[in-house]
Order: C-alpha cells, then sequence, then structure tokens
DNA sequence: GGCATAAACGGAACATTGTTCCGTATAGTC
DNA sequence: GACTATACGGAACAATGTTCCGTTTATGCC
C-alpha cells in the first residue's frame, strides 16, 4: 500500500479512520444494524460520507472485522498442525468461529442475509473461511473420522444459522453447534481405521 | 366458540375473512414480510383495519397457518404411533415441521425474531409445537435411542434456524438438518466419553 | 501567498415501511 | 327513520436507508 500517485486527500483517511473508530463502537453497543445515521454522528461526519467510503454496510462491516477473520482464517491450519486429529481441529476451529459471531450482535443475521447489501460480507467470508473449513473438512474425511459429502459452504452456513438469536438467555448455539458437527461422525457400523 | 352474544358486525367479519385470503395469497407471494399495506391493498380495506383485526403480524401469521400448524401437531404421536423406532418418528416429524417452514417464505425467519411484534407466533409454536417435539425426545431417551439432556424447544430453535435462508438455490436445511438429528444418536459401542 | 480545480463533504430530500389516530360511515336495534 | 356502538379508511407520523447536489477544502502550481 505504499504512497504512491493516486493519494487520497488528508482529510478523506481522516474521515475513514473516525468511521471505522465509530462503527466498530457502534456496533459493539447496538449490534451491526446500528442506523448509519447514528455512526455518522459518532463520527463527526454526514452521512453522505458514509456511502463515500463504505458504500454498503457489508463493506463497513469487512472493514472493521477484518483483523478477526484473518485471525480466524489462519487458526484453521494451526490447530490442524496442532491437534490430536483433524475432527478434533474442526470442532475446535468451529468454536473459534461460533465465538466470532455471537460475539457481534447481529453479525450472524447479516452473513445469512442474502440481501444484495451484504454481498461483501458474503464473499469475504467465501474467501477467507470457506476454503479454510474445507481444509479441515478434508482432512478429517481422509482421516476417516467424518462422512465425506458435506461441502464446506453449507456446513458453514449452517453454523452461521445456528448462531442466530445468540445472547438470548435461553438459547445457546454452542451445543446445537456440536450436535451437528457429532452428526458428522462415521458410524460405528462402519469399519473406518479412525480411533481417537 | 360459538358465536354467542357479543356477535361482530357482518362487515367485521367479512373483512376479517378478506384479510385472511388476502394475507395467504400475499404470503404465497411475497413472502410473510408482504408490506402492510399492500395486504389491505388486496383484500380492498385500509390498514387500519389489519391493525384491528389482527393487532401484529404475528397474529395474522398464525390466523393464517393454524390449520397447517394443527396438522403438524396432531401429526407427532402418529408418527410415534406408526413408526418402527422413537428416533425414526422424531426424524420424520423434524422433516414435517422443515417442510411446512421451508415453504413459507420468510417463516422461519420470523420464528426465529426476538422482536416484540412476534411474541404471538413463538407463543403459539410453543403451545402447540415444543410439546409434541418433547414427547417424541423422550420416547427415543427412553429406548436409549438418543442420549438425554437436549431440550425440545432447544431443538426445535436449532432446526428453525437451520430453515433460514431456505429457497436459495445453494442451500437446502434438509441435510443439515438430518446431520443435527444423526447428531443426537447415542452410539450404542461407543461411551459417551469420546466425544470430542 | 494567492489561485484554480478536483476531491470530498454535509445534510436536505426522497423512498419504503410500520404504526397510530380520529373524523366519517354504517350495521344493528328500537 | 333515528340512534348508537362498532368498524372503517387513510392521512399523518416515525424510523431508516439511500441519493443528490450546492458548498467547502486540500492540494498542486504559479
Amino acid at each position: 500500500m505504499t504512497i504512491t500517485t493516486p493519494r487520497k486527500r488528508a482529510d478523506a483517511r481522516r474521515n475513514q479512520e473516525a468511521l471505522l473508530d465509530a462503527a466498530a463502537a457502534a456496533f459493539v453497543s447496538s449490534g451491526v444494524d446500528v442506523p448509519v445515521r447514528e455512526i455518522a454522528a459518532k463520527a463527526g461526519v454526514g452521512v453522505g460520507t458514509i456511502y463515500r467510503h463504505f458504500p454498503t454496510r457489508a463493506d463497513l462491516i469487512v472493514a472493521v472485522y477484518h483483523h478477526q477473520i484473518e485471525a480466524c482464517a489462519e487458526a484453521g491450519p494451526a490447530l490442524l498442525a496442532e491437534s490430536g486429529s483433524p475432527h478434533a481441529a474442526l470442532g475446535r476451529w468451529i468454536d473459534l468461529f461460533v465465538d466470532f459471531l455471537v460475539t457481534k450482535h447481529g453479525l450472524a443475521e447479516a452473513f445469512r442475509s442474502d440481501s444484495s447489501s451484504f454481498e461483501t460480507l458474503h464473499a469475504h467470508f467465501l474467501d477467507r473461511l470457506v476454503p479454510v473449513c474445507a481444509e479441515l473438512l478434508d482432512a478429517a474425511v481422509a482421516a476417516g473420522e467424518i462422512r465425506p459429502g458435506t461441502a464446506a459452504l453449507e456446513l458453514m452456513h449452517g453454523v452461521g444459522n445456528l448462531c442466530i438469536g445468540a445472547r438470548s438467555e435461553t438459547y445457546d448455539p454452542r451445543r446445537l453447534v456440536a450436535l451437528l458437527i457429532a452428526g458428522l461422525r462415521n458410524p460405528p457400523d462402519r469399519p473406518a481405521a479412525a480411533r481417537v
């Protein structure tokens, strides 16, 4: 990102920073659905400025959580290397993903949304996380721990959906996610060389 | 529930009928999130009339799908009686529930919503369907087919969540729901401690 | 420093949708 | 036919996303 020819104006860069900070704070206090006006006010800019820097809400979300998404993506291979079994690594990685989703009000809802405003979010998750999930799935299949035939995208879609509505005292997605992962396991009647 | 003393005015009953018909049609063509004005226009009434008859959107949804919800509830005991095993009955009943949800655009989304407007929907599902699910779960636990510890409400919440975003060509909740149900199984030859 | 210009800004204005409210119309009754 | 409780209609208000354009300003050049 060198400072080449088309350098942005200083105020533009300053406002973009302010917007990211304001959005991060607003997301924490009011969820990722926080009204645009509120973010603009917190950042001390007009709404037009938000739309100029981040054409869709998804762009803003992706920018705010970029680091955390990267960290999650990079944790995949690490877990695979250090965990006893691919299936255990998959389970732990999914836990990371679930933690990421449930600690951000409304992110799971946004992730599943098929509204066009969230295309960027979908695309980014697809680019960074689905391949990681696929790697873990493949390893577990190769080790004979789980049955083949489940696509990474499908699994992540399901996990994302299960995380919707977390935060309500009466619903903890982690148990259900664990059931889902357990459901992947090879049935014991099938002779498989896998023994944990 | 007969038409006793406080009989409603004829035009009121007529409008309620018209609203139910219009809403049913609108739900099919535009999902249960269809704008209120659209339903009112289709029924040939003003929006005020909708709110008078159905204070919240959930009331309208419940009224429109009342028969189907009843049918689903009544199918539970029947399946339990005729199926080979409680777990099979549970699986088939969940399939019915999934079918019900995915054939109504947006119903799964509404079901999971914790917005106060949907309290009636929640309440009705809780009253009619959760006990049925609990009965099936208990029977399967008693038969030793699944592990105990999963609440009916939790399971239905999860299944409902998995059904969000169906209709998109690329996502079929049935496979994931099947995984979830499979995850409940209590493998007879594997001690519970082997779980990850 | 002063100036020209392209870049960026701000927020009014418009669009969509839910919800309320009250003046008006009318079904049922005597 | 008149009276009244009931019901109706739709204007009006509120919340929110999105666009648009007149105004401001940072930057490069003299």
